[in-house]
DNA sequence: TTCCTGTGAGGAATCGTTTCCATTTATCTG
DNA sequence: CAGATAAATGGAAACGATTCCTCACAGGAA
């Protein structure tokens, strides 16, 4: 690997002037100066070591984006929006993948703190604990979370709470009267909001919230599954479930097909999500949609603004869509 | 952030001694002064700048991944496999997605070039031009690829040839006769591979390869559903088809059933990677299993013994597996 | 007392950039 | 022709770490 001192002595000029021609900065270089340091720096090819670079000039022109979990596509579109932008506007990303381990989680932060990255976009909603909480607390200028968080950054978030309200009514309307829920991680607070709207609709519709209706999974299709079959076999039937995301509402329907129950006629089931799998199901799965590809967008947007210190909006609030597929039908039990 | 040089002032000694016990160096530190400095270190929540260190060590402990498309499960068990890896030996793992876009790749390869990572992960299939070459060729000593390349590096690749070839024997042992195949991108090696496995069960069989019953599709469900679609409509009825992918397989079973058709009974489906959704399906997808976690800790276990020079085999081979499943039954027609 | 050895600590070079300041040379003005 | 100005370039500091080399000093041996 060549550096700017090769590139100078081929050039027979000093390294500030390649410097110059490098950056093209508003000194003047002569242009046959100028030809000849070009000339050389495409013969050698050339790169400024960014890690010199970003080292004096405090500045990587790199974010990181910190992810639980990557094989949920749920959040595939979040990265293509912030990928789209940041290449817009000259920024490399790094992605990093924690499968919701908080030592991993600890580890990106630091990682990014050290300065290998100009800001973090953190998406997941989970941040707790004394270290995660005060090295972020530190990094408040240049975080943006994607979520409700514990922390109050500048945030993009999402309304999961009325979405989730949507849903349920939407069950409601169609008559069912014993409603399944399929909740997320305890401590995701996309998955608590989930279950709140849930609740909400709930109430408003005078509904007793019967904690035997209420089970938990990890978002995983097989957990979705497991669940569905202790919400489907225990006593007292059920004819519609709700689950937190798209892939548990798929592991649901299978374990209704297993029971031997048709959807929508003998149970109605809705996801969360809308992955772009839903509608190829069969039935086609009736879900929330989240605008991701924006919520990204407008997260690397905040990001930028954070980072140049331009007076930003603290929060930026994405709505939901119901959309009314296959999987749901009218109660016609009892 | 503080450095260094604020620790050592603050414990009174000099950043020479500060950083002997930070990196706890053979050399000889006398308790009280450790003490004193861990003391500071800890008040000033001090971490060195991982910069500064790549800078003079040349080497940054963080290695890269650049996979095409992150919405593509199939590369979430890879990427798991490799940070597990990573992980136990001390690496970070940054990871690029590039969407197949030609530039985004270019800039990545360059962006890990300029030493913000000791080794990089190239998977995805397609390296072509110039440009991208000639750099990779620099890197060879710390690069390891995933699948298959025109550039001979140390590379971790999987049987695509053989399970294809697998996945259209068991269509032709069911007794189809007229089998259309769904391929992937023209210049993604894996989808080329894919292809090739399918015409060698075909001629083994003395079938005709006929260009009608070859389509193309992007890997996405919408294109399998078009590709499906033209396959379905016209003349000279085929009663089975090979995907190159699960997203495609799903695609075209969707085609299928709009236009009326049964699977398995009038349309028997094959898919290629066995995402975790595969089984879930309605009917399950019958696919060939890839063991991606184990591709992804092969890669990265290859890269660190490339990186640390130590001798290491050239290529690592996996096979895979035909997993049966409902979307293929014995034909019956004629 | 003198010399030697070992322990513990500091000084300074180094990595590859950017940029401020100084310097050289040429050109212009009066 | 002297002095001022402008254009083009170079020198050197700085960023924050690691590590080689040097040095001070205490204690033991002769």
């Amino acid at each position: 690997m060549s550096t700017i001192l090769d590139v100078a002595r081929r050039a027979k000029v000093s390294i500030a002037t390649v410097s110059r021609v490098m950056n093209n900065s508003p000194h003047k270089v002569n242009q046959s100066t100028r030809e000849r340091i070009l000339e050389a720096i495409r013969e050698l090819d050339y790169r400024p070591n960014a890690l010199a670079k970003g080292l004096l000039m405090k500045k990587t022109m790199t974010i990181g984006i910190i992810i639980p979990d990557i094989s949920n596509t749920y959040y595939a579109e979040i990265v293509r929006g912030i990928q789209d932008v940041a290449d817009q506007s000259g920024y490399a990303v790094m992605l990093q993948n924690t499968d919701r381990k908080q030592e991993r989680i600890i580890n990106y932060i630091y990682l990014l703190r050290e300065k290998l990255a100009d800001g973090i976009i953190f998406s997941g909603g989970i941040i707790h604990g004394y270290e995660t909480l005060s090295t972020l607390k530190e990094l408040r200028e240049r975080v943006v979370v994607i979520g409700r968080h514990e922390v109050d950054f500048p945030a993009v978030r999402v309304d999961n709470i009325g979405g989730a309200t949507q849903a349920t009514q939407h069950l409601i309307d169609l008559g069912h009267k014993r409603i399944g829920f399929i909740g997320g991680p305890e401590r995701s607070t996309t998955a608590i909001d989930r279950f709140t709207g849930c609740k909400s609709a709930l109430a408003q519709n005078s509904y007793p919230i019967d904690g035997s209706l209420i089970k938990r999974g990890n978002l995983t299709p097989q957990s979705g599954y497991l669940a569905a079959k202790e919400l489907l076999e225990q006593s007292g039937k059920i004819t519609a479930i709700f689950a937190a995301n798209d892939q548990m509402a798929f592991g649901a329907i299978n374990a209704a097909k297993e029971l031997g129950l048709n959807v929508p006629d003998d149970l109605s089931v809705v996801g969360f999500d809308n992955i772009p799998l839903s509608s190829y199901f069969e039935p086609p799965l009736t879900t929330v949609e989240i605008p991701m590809y924006d919520v990204g967008v407008a997260a690397m947007r905040m990001l930028i603004d954070v980072i140049s210190k331009k007076s930003i909006e603290k929060v930026k609030f994405f709505g939901t869509k119901l959309l009314i597929r296959g999987s749901t039908g009218k109660n016609f039990k009892k």
